[in-house]
DNA sequence: CGCATTGTCGACTGGTTAAGTGGACTTTAC
DNA sequence: GTAAAGTCCACTTAACCAGTCGACAATGCG
């Protein structure tokens, strides 16, 4: 029941391109890799599969980088994990009926599905708009624990 | 986001034996690999980790085999899912703080939070008795689509 | 045109998970 | 007391994921 770090470094790429001042000016996979403590190299291929889902735009040659390719506040978590997790159901037998079919109907098939779609809430109600949002109020607010 | 093979077979297991007409005659590991289509060797592991966090009682020798630990409705599918899958946290982040204490206090933080939460609770809610009885009532039932 | 800059793609390494194999240990039956 | 039926345990293999490295392609500038 892990969150591959794919999806993880996906998002904090995503919504560090959200909060940038200008959303039009392209971003280089350096900088994300260097505010957000991501290995460079490897954030790299999670932005070209961003790229080629159609996320991002990605420019190379000088002045290049990545810009977000639609409005932050269309883009759900869903859509991220699903572009950059593949769409892999939890179980094989969720999707793929033929699997478990020896054992008739089995039970915890409908227990792995809830599981599913109540990870599928949380994440279709949440956009990388919502996740830029109040990654400004916290930053925006002083810290606390200043001694 | 997948849900590993260990916590399959181990809950398929303990639904299995929770549904045994003799409660405490000891189930042997083969008998529940062919009921089942799990693999006999891997079922042998999960059952013995089973048996060592006290979920089942196993014996060996001639009519030895595996016997519930514990009342059916007692064990929840998030204690089989503890059990078998280590207590990990989705993200690293999520239990040990200090983590991404660079980025301050990062928004995913809580989405992925939610999502655990989420699972949770679905799983604290179910017992192997809850899947048991399901999967009585469901191999009872004709099957409907028979031509 | 030529060159530096930056994204794209593929191969390679190390760790973890899913299995398979073989043997040691324990209990029952005869 | 011995043989057989079982579980228990350690080692190996194959596939996948995280991360690294180096070659290639496109873009913009002088």
């Amino acid at each position: 029941m892990r969150i591959p770090m794919k999806v993880d470094y996906g998002v904090r790429a995503l919504v560090d391109l959200a909060g940038q001042p200008d959303v039009h000016r392209p971003v280089r996979t350096a900088d994300i890799a260097g505010r957000q403590g991501i290995p460079e190299p490897y954030l790299d291929q999670v932005l070209t599969t961003l790229n080629k889902f159609g996320l991002i735009t990605s420019r190379r040659g000088p002045q290049g980088g990545h810009v977000l390719a639609r409005a932050a506040a269309d883009i759900t978590l869903d859509e991220v994990v699903a572009t950059l997790d593949g769409r892999n159901p939890p179980l094989e037998c969720i999707d793929d009926a033929t699997e478990c079919a020896l054992s008739g109907c089995c039970a915890q098939r409908d227990i792995w599905r809830d599981v599913e779609e109540a990870i599928h809430a949380v994440l279709i109600t949440t956009t990388i708009a919502d996740l830029a949002q109040r990654q400004q109020a916290r930053t925006a607010a002083p810290l606390t624990f200043v001694s």
